[in-house]
DNA sequence: TTAAACAGGACAGAAAAGGTACTATTTGCG
DNA sequence: CGCAAATAGTACCTTTTCTGTCCTGTTTAA
């Protein structure tokens, strides 16, 4: 029904691989190629992850030999929509948002303009609730359970 | 943050105008290219729209000379969540979801598989208190109604 | 001074979306 | 009975966007 980047799920990956691994706030900093090898994602993608979240302020990178990333934040402290905000940008319902709002205005047709707000305002709300580290929750690796939920979501 | 298909957008001024115009379930019919005159879109793609809202069982189509379209449900009975199913198909997290389970499953890594239904779920429930006719609101320009639909979400 | 590691931008390939056109089928009307 | 109108379905091409990778510059510990 939506979609989101791959590279955000990668982000959530890689962010709950530095909290597990104590790189929060105070502790100690993680190269990009070690959290390449440990997530088996490849160098260059963990790279450009890091940057984009280093750039929304989620992960402090420290320059120079011996460098690395740290969360800026405890992943309970980080809420989901900044990740996705970060990669997927704001929400974007292509016409009658981003510009061009002239086209079919002239003739008073497009009842709903500006009328997919609250729609967005819903979405964002509901993910205002949930932080990453809703996400991580550690090990249990249960491929099946994200498959069966879109079923339901179909089914209704 | 996330994206809706354009498509999504026209069915929404489609499924306004029949309404508005009487096509409801016992009414009148209205032919694609009466509807892509008063819309101002371009006749191929209303009647892409049409026959999609059709397969999901929201419009009927009347087929033969004479023929057209109308409304399935009043608006006010059709969520927006079917319409949004419709054009943009439920909700894909690419990898993880749609095959490939076995990539970074084998090593054990990928601490998020699966958990990203807690979010699914949260999008889907704050659509399933909106409607279609909550976005369309007629002529009048009162964008507040789908607004106190989303609060009464938000209060529970 | 050297090497490790981040920071930033740029680029080619791939995938998806958007829009259009064509053909088949159904059905009212002269 | 035949013609015209209108939907139904399919296929195609163009455009945009996403993905993944690489290259160059900057910083800093050893």
């Amino acid at each position: 029904m939506l979609r989101l980047s791959k590279l955000t799920d990668y982000a959530v990956v890689v962010l709950s691989r530095l909290e597990q691994d104590g790189a929060v706030v105070g502790g100690q900093v993680q190269t990009a190629p070690e959290l390449a090898l440990h997530t088996g994602m490849a160098e260059p993608t963990v790279a450009k992850v890091l940057k984009i979240l280093g750039q929304a302020g989620l992960v402090e990178g420290v320059r120079g030999a011996r460098g690395g990333y740290r969360l800026a934040r405890p992943l309970a402290a980080m809420p989901l929509a900044e990740v996705i905000v970060a990669f997927d940008g704001p929400i974007a319902l292509t016409a009658c948002v981003d510009g061009s709002l002239s086209a079919c205005e002239t003739e008073g047709h497009c009842p709903v303009r500006g009328r997919w707000d609250p729609v967005n305002d819903a979405i964002r709300h509901a993910l205002s609730g949930i932080t990453v580290a809703d996400l991580s929750a550690s090990a249990g690796c249960a491929p099946m359970r994200a498959a069966a939920s879109i079923m339901n979501l179909m089914a209704e």
